[in-house]
DNA sequence: AATAAATTTGAACACCGTTCAATTTTTTTC
DNA sequence: GAAAAAAATTGAACGGTGTTCAAATTTATT
């Protein structure tokens, strides 16, 4: 721990923290302690916890980027989707705690507005599907493709914050990939189905 | 305020406070304060400030099946269904607040198990959806039309969450209600599409 | 070695949920 | 109506949270 890679060395900890403890035992001074430093190291390196948290966020969602870029495509666009969101349903679930806290933030910041940050991040995720997507809708008018995108990235983005909880298992019987399957592969339906008018 | 309504009471003032100032401003002290008791008391009603934020949230969505249940069919089932997605999505519009506690509870508590009381809510509202559902699908085997209608309505409730928020506003450029209806067409389009098969 | 700059420290502050012995209020009994 | 018993209310106190900032320490410069 040099003082070069504090900051690094903070975030690592930090999220060891998450992984292993959960979302809610990442306080100042548990992150110091576990850290060995104090808590005004963590404030001289971040503004405010919210901060810090924000950049853990920022590191999980680079994850998911890298780990879907990672995916090589299918035999057809379609199916390059489906495999685009097993990815998703995979690192979500693979990574509930962190997914958590990102969610659990996100409502609780956009109160108030989102960083730019952030939502280029999103944006970054959401550009991974869009060569697929727009292979497969390529006679769709660009603005409403984009629209559809959009839409569908949301609702599954929406659903994933289930996918950390216990909710669905009391809810329903079939597994949570299942349910992401479904909502994906439906939407495609009706996208194909109402293109065709 | 006598003794048999204090907990009415509590809970109407604690409407209030999240209504007007933000459900973070709910606080067992403010609370108190606004309603002129001390802390002890609102312990003596409810076992800790989960569980009365909880009563809160179980009042909401009683609003909420309350409000839906108030409309009239449209002319047909489907265009009733849209007709119940507007009342939705004007709910949660015109009850920001009460909403955005409801969704931030629910995933904070959802680590745990959620309360029956609180999933029968849910499955009470999802059940008004129902007639008109079964009715536009009457040829979907019925396991099949169950669970396509569980997982709309988990798509639309996880939206929900950011129709209390501004990320919408910042990502798109279309109204919160028409991304409501873009998802619900498209995913009935999908289904309508599929059970062609 | 002495000075200057930068960094780290952790007690202190204002909050939070929660507890519970002591007080006040209400009810019951005589 | 007075006295005793039961019930309800109180709010200081406890351990936790994020955050601050003067003082101590470490590092860099002269």
């Amino acid at each position: 721990m040099t003082k070069d890679n504090i900051r690094e060395y903070l975030l690592a900890k930090g999220r060891e923290l998450v992984v292993s403890q959960g979302a809610a035992f990442l306080t100042a001074r548990k992150l110091a302690e576990a850290s060995g430093c104090s808590v005004g190291t963590i404030y001289n390196q971040f503004a405010n916890m919210d901060n810090f948290i924000m950049a853990e966020n920022l590191q999980t969602l680079d994850e998911l980027a890298g780990s879907l870029r990672k995916l090589s495509p299918d035999s057809s666009a379609y199916k390059t989707l489906n495999r685009y969101l097993d990815g998703f349903v995979r690192f979500v679930l693979s990574n509930r705690n962190l997914w958590f806290m990102l969610y659990h933030f996100h409502l609780q910041a956009s109160v108030k507005k989102l960083p730019r940050a952030y939502l280029r991040r999103l944006v970054r995720v959401i550009e991974i599907w869009r060569p697929a997507f727009e292979e497969v809708f390529k006679d769709i008018r660009p603005r409403e493709r984009r629209l559809s995108m959009q839409v569908l990235w949301l609702s599954l983005f929406s659903v994933s914050s289930f996918l950390t909880t216990r909710v669905l298992d009391d809810m329903n019987s079939v597994s949570k990939k299942t349910i992401c399957k479904l909502l994906l592969n439906t939407y495609l339906a009706g996208l194909t189905a109402l293109k065709k008018d």
